[in-house]
Formats: C-alpha cells, sequence, structure tokens
DNA sequence: GATAAGTTTCAAATCATTTTGAACACCACG
DNA sequence: CGTGGTGTTCAAAATGATTTGAAACTTATC
C-alpha cells in the first residue's frame, strides 16, 4: 500500500498561527513548542504522526517525544488510532474553552494554594509576635505587616475563586456565561 | 547624626513571604527578584534605601538598581525622598487591586492584541484559498482552518475584553464589583 | 526470536536569561 | 575643583532551560 502523502510544509497561515499560539503560549508560561505542536494539531483535518510534526516543525525526533507527552499530561492532546497504521496519531483538543479552562486550572491551583498556606503562616507567626513580640517596635512592626499580608491573603483567595468560577463555568459548558460576566462591562 | 539603623536580617515571615511570592510572580512571567524586592518594600513599615535592600536579599547593587528600575516602570514602586537623607528610598505600592489590573493589563494586552491581529491576517489569507484554491482538498482545509481560527479569534477577543473589564472595574475602585461577578458562583 | 519501525530517554550541547561586579556617571558638599 | 557616597550600566560569568541525537526500548510482524 502506497504510502501517505505527507504535508512537508505548512501553509504561510499556519506557520503564523503556530508561531504566534507558541509565543503565547511560552509567555505565558509553556514551552513555545508545546502551543506550536498543538496548533499544528488544531488545524489539522487529521491527526499527525510524530514524523509529520518533526517535519512541519523541523524538530528533533526526541523534542515531538517530549512535546507530545507533556501536551497529553495536560490533556490537550490526545493519541489516536489509525486503521492499518503502525505509528501513533494525535489530535488536538478542539473544545478551546474547556481547555483554556482545564489548563489555566492545574496549573494555577497548586501555585495559588501553596501561597495561600504561606500567607496564612506568615499571619500566625505575625501574630505572636504582634502579641508577645520583644519590644513595641516588634509588634507595631508585626502589627502592620500582619495587615498587609492578610490583603494579599484576600487577593489570593479572590483569584482562587475566579479560578473555580472559570472551572465550574467550563464543566457546565462555558461561554454563554463567561459572555454574561462580562457582557455587563464591555 | 547617626546613621539610622538598617535591618540587616529579615524576619522569617518576611523571608518566607517574599519568596513565596518571587516564585508567584516568576511563575507569571517576571523575575523572581521582582518580587522579592516588591514584597520587602511592602511589608516594610517605611522606604527601604537600595543598600537596605541589597543587604536584606542577598542582591549585588546592580541587581537591586535593574530590579528596581524594572518595578517602577511597572509602577509597582515608587521613589520616595527622605529629608536629609542623601539616598533614594522606594516604598512599594500598596493598593494591590490597582497594582494587579494595571500590570495585567499592559502585560497582556500587546501579546493578546498580536495574537488577534495575527488570526485576522490569517483568515484573511484562508478565505482567498478557501474562493480560489487550486483543487478541492486545498479548499477544503482552508475552510476548516478558517473555521478553526475564528474560534481561536473569538477566544482571543473574550480574553481581550476580560482585561478590559479588569480594568475599568479597578479604575472605578474594584473588589467590590469583581466580588459581585465572583459571588454568583462561589 | 530476529528484524524493523516507531518511540522514549537522557546526557551532552546549545541557547537564553539572570546575575555579578567593576567601571563609570552623578551630585552634594566642603 | 576634589572627594566620597550613591546610582547605573554593561560585558562577562553563572545559571537555567531547551534541544539534540544517538542509544535503549517496545511492539508488531514474519
Amino acid at each position: 500500500m502506497a504510502k501517505r502523502e505527507k504535508q512537508r510544509a505548512l501553509w504561510p497561515s499556519e506557520a503564523a498561527v503556530s508561531d504566534v499560539i507558541g509565543r503565547l503560549i511560552e509567555f505565558w508560561g509553556f514551552k513555545r513548542n508545546m502551543g506550536r505542536v498543538w496548533t499544528v494539531l488544531y488545524l489539522s483535518p487529521d491527526p499527525l504522526s510524530a514524523e509529520d510534526l518533526r517535519q512541519s516543525l523541523q524538530l528533533s525526533s526526541g523534542a515531538v517525544s517530549m512535546t507530545l507527552s507533556e501536551l497529553a499530561r495536560w490533556g490537550v492532546v490526545r493519541k489516536v488510532w489509525i486503521q492499518g497504521e503502525r505509528k501513533d496519531f494525535y489530535a488536538a483538543e478542539v473544545q478551546l474553552w474547556r481547555m483554556v479552562s482545564r489548563v489555566f486550572n492545574e496549573r494555577e491551583r497548586s501555585e495559588i494554594i501553596s501561597a495561600i498556606d504561606a500567607f496564612e503562616e506568615a499571619l500566625r507567626q505575625l501574630d505572636r509576635i504582634r502579641k508577645t513580640g520583644p519590644d513595641a517596635a516588634s509588634r507595631a512592626r508585626a502589627e502592620l505587616q500582619h495587615e498587609r499580608i492578610s490583603q494579599l491573603l484576600e487577593l489570593a483567595r479572590l483569584g482562587k475563586r475566579l479560578l473555580d468560577a472559570l472551572v465550574s463555568t467550563a464543566k457546565v459548558d462555558a461561554e454563554p456565561l463567561v459572555r454574561f460576566l462580562l457582557g455587563q462591562r464591555s
């Protein structure tokens, strides 16, 4: 059976979009290649093999493999079985909102939670100093810091709630609700 | 006149909080030291000199200078004049919400806008192919990509609106409104 | 079980970012 | 001016992240 024709070069628009998304995603804290690979898959009418991706994006096989498995871990790309092919094929998650909210959630949650914990711990310590500190100056300082860290804590909690809102929103099904929220002011 | 006593070591709670914020901010795309320096200033009862910061955080003078000017560019730290002192002193912006929304805005806006532009350009290109492409396969491919990129564009615009909402919210004064938005679902 | 296609792993190399520290610039004061 | 304290700059060094490529591994097929 004839090898399926593989797409060697990306269209200019594909290249441009993958690059932009690569940058966006990088700037957002992921690896650029994750964005580029995902985009190529997202724009492909059918699943692609690691080799296809290697060629389209000029990556080493190792890089492709690692990028794909990372993307899979984030649940934004999945393996697809194709009849009669030995290679693995990959397809992008196309439900953008669901994808974004899932990643957002995983990604921020642990950071935010550990920040919240640290703030709470610091507040406890300061509370002790505030009451039983060695001198008035220390106690005043503790007082002020307690106040300020409380603000940080409040902000962090706000962030966490925002996150939670995004996630539950995405579960339900999303966009409409977000639109509604934003609709008020744009 | 006696040199003012300078605080050499941070309290454990200060160190912990600056570290957490440093990590948060780094992970968020800034330099860790920006977070650490800002935090130390934020928790200080009065403005600190570059030298104070150098000592508290064990940085080189160059690093302190660069970090401070970067923070100043983001408008999250400001120079303060102190009577009879030759050094410059620095204080942190303490209005958290305002600060966050300003930075958010500056930071994301250009990225998002350039993404939106790129998507629009790609859509124009694909539209041509869709209509006058060399063969049916290309035209179908263009069709699909047009569709998908439209989704991306929509998402990007949603993001932009969200940003705009945050910013105008912050101008008015903030928290209450955000709370209201979130209140619905947390 | 031998072979070959495909995939993964990982140490080394490359590339990018951040930090250092010494040189320079500035400026207030004598 | 000249001096001393401070601030800034920037090339070089350190650190950190990413990528490579070749070897090891896995699996399907004969």
